[in-house]
DNA sequence: TGCCAGGCCCTCTTTAGGGCCTT
């Protein structure tokens, strides 16, 4: 099963506050290595402020003829189906990903699948696995890791990309520090599980984590 | 037209406050 990158472009910072999405990318990735990609811009009427469209580069004009936010949602749902889920802070993500689904899928299971969806969080994983790292931004750990170029930052294929492309460093590193064979055999259970590990006992964490392996394995 | 959230994490903490990260 891939696991799914997902990125929101929207017109602000809580879907509480009213804010709505602009942009949606998932980049599926699977057995280290990415495998399928999903963009759409999201036609929802709510104004983009100039902040925003300065940060993006998605204008209201741009907004104007794209498709509805029922039918992007409907169809991202599709494509990412069954697929656990990761974002860069994705507290973030998640909040959209909830808001809009219910809002696409009112009423019916597939509304309800999106919102149990469980997130694995980039910035979470980096805090424990690249303390080093100057910081946790996003742009910085492309530098940093000397992620492949995806395009323009903060429009949602590029970060989608990008993130991905981290989450194959991270699952790389965890790979090598667990004595695992690729990025591939550490999968999106383990990632949640590392994620809530104490970012200040990370390796006392791992030797726990290698123990109870090897225990179960007999 | 236009204001501005919320979860996570650390510490000079836990009956709190401030920085980080996303748009």
């Amino acid at each position: 099963m891939p696991i799914a990158v997902i990125d929101f472009e929207t017109t602000g910072s809580s879907p509480g506050q009213g804010a709505r999405a602009t942009e949606i990318a998932a980049v599926l990735v699977d057995d280290g290595r990415i495998v399928g990609q999903y963009q759409s811009l999201i036609h929802t009427g709510v104004w983009v402020p100039p902040f925003i469209e300065q940060l993006t580069g998605i204008s209201n004009a741009m907004l104007a003829d794209a498709p509805p936010a029922a039918q992007v949602m409907r169809e991202v749902l599709a494509f990412t189906a069954g697929c656990p889920l990761v974002a860069h802070n994705a507290a973030f993500d998640r909040a959209f990903w909830r808001a809009e689904a219910l809002l696409a899928c009112e009423g019916d299971a597939t509304a309800t699948s999106a919102v149990d969806a469980s997130f694995a969080c980039t910035v979470r994983l980096s805090r424990r696995l690249f303390p080093q790292a100057p910081n946790h931004r996003l742009g910085t750990l492309a530098a940093w890791h000397r992620l492949p170029d995806a395009g323009r930052a903060h429009r949602a294929l590029a970060d989608a990309t990008v993130t991905a492309h981290l989450l194959l460093r991270l699952q790389q590193a965890l790979a090598e520090r667990l004595g695992h064979a690729g990025p591939g055999a550490i999968d999106h259970a383990l990632l949640c599980q590392v994620q809530t590990w104490p970012v200040a006992a990370v390796d006392k964490a791992l030797a726990r984590h290698i123990q109870s392996c090897r225990t179960s394995a007999g």
